[in-house]
DNA sequence: GATTAATTTAAACAAACGTTTAGTTTTGCA
DNA sequence: TGCAAAACTAAACGTTTGTTTAAATTAATC
């Protein structure tokens, strides 16, 4: 009796909103956008943010639970394919590395949110969303020590948080970034080249970090 | 003639203000803190904002001009001081974790404003004031290279990025620390244990990072 | 103690904020 | 084609925003 009539070929405004929100408050800020700016940024009127998600904090909410990535899946697929505890970390690092250059004004949002003491329930929802993530990375780190091939006295959590700390220091700070490097362009931290050159890094630091001596030794006899 | 009487024995109206912005612009972001909310917390008249700062936004320039730390003069002597390479290195993690801990809201503010693509002056003035640290870390690493023990091929530039990102990720957001740690209390990133660990880890990760391989075999001959 | 400047106050300011309204257009189905 | 639900619009809503005002109070100098 109430079904509710659905237009076809309409650019969906809906989600332009979300889009949009994601884009801008990435950028700005959740309190500096406001929503004349964001209606007129997704060409919508401002009336259309009620009217899909009753607020300005409504869109906020929406945005966080509709475009969290599912990165949980594809860590669990990695579990299957990859071979070693190693290969299993490396794609991991991978994994993260593009999918957080791939949307980082999401990113930024999202861990901006995690530093600010407003708003406790997307601070939830967002932590929700992650924590089983680290589950899966700790498996593969015990995986490795298990094989004899990583240390065992790795403070796991703690070096969750340098690789994860790592590429949001690089990655949600542009500006920093290029300082910190030499460069002159913002749009550099998006290349290719840097994401090699950070995949290196990260990779490097955590093998030095993870394996045993004893697994250096035995790999290069002879250097 | 233009001498300005100055009022003695009195409450620092002017430092409260920033005393009190640097906290709740940390907790909360600057656009989420009304003036009003400010001048009550700070238990001040709201127009003694325009009167000693100009305006809201000249309240947060001053703030980070004057609070910002002089973390060169610190990091300098350590040049002076401390022993081998490794040894400045490791004294540069200690100071660096002490002062983000002991100031953690003006940091949350600095590295969130880093992230937003707001103000792009105040961008500037926290840049120039820090990346005069990078090039002191980065004579410390050569210094190692050049005695031998530590690697050639260091990202020194990531490198710095592991060390800070590690740091922001783990103090900037309480919530995101405590939850991968299991803990229940957010005081905790605060507490003498967590700190100890903290250096722990990254003096860890960073020795095995730095040093070479054949370094550890000279140490360690009967391991 | 009078004077003058520095400081503080309560009240008011216009502009911008998020949200709502009442009305119009578009859509899908009969 | 007619009609009701859905989608959209322009205008207005009451608040809150950062800032200013003009007057009152406090402090330092003579």
């Amino acid at each position: 009796m109430f079904v509710k009539k659905k237009k076809i070929e309409t650019v969906d405004t809906r989600e332009q909103l979300l889009k949009t929100a994601s884009k801008l408050f990435g950028e700005k800020g959740f309190e500096a956008v406001s929503t004349r700016e964001l209606a007129k940024a997704a060409d919508v009127n401002i009336a259309m943010i009620a009217y899909y998600f009753g607020s300005k904090e409504g869109l906020f909410k929406a945005m966080i639970e509709e475009r969290f990535p599912k990165t949980v899946t594809h860590l669990r697929n990695i579990q299957k394919n990859e071979g070693n505890a190693w290969d299993k970390i490396s794609a991991v690092i991978d994994l993260y590395l593009e999918k957080i250059i791939g949307d980082s004004s999401f990113h930024k949002l999202v861990f901006r949110e995690l530093s600010l003491e407003q708003r406790p329930e997307h601070r939830e929802l967002i932590l929700s969303g992650i924590e089983k993530n680290w589950e899966v990375i700790k498996t593969y780190i015990r995986e490795g020590q298990e094989s004899g091939d990583f240390k065992e006295n790795i403070d796991i959590e703690l070096t969750i948080a340098s690789v994860f700390g790592t590429i949001f220091q690089l990655i949600n700070m542009p500006c920093w970034t290029i300082r910190l490097l030499g460069e002159k362009d913002e749009k550099f931290v998006k290349s290719e080249a840097f994401k090699t050159r950070l995949k290196k890094h990260l990779k490097d630091m955590m093998k030095a970090h993870l394996f045993t001596e004893q697994y250096f030794e035995k790999m290069t006899p002879s250097v």
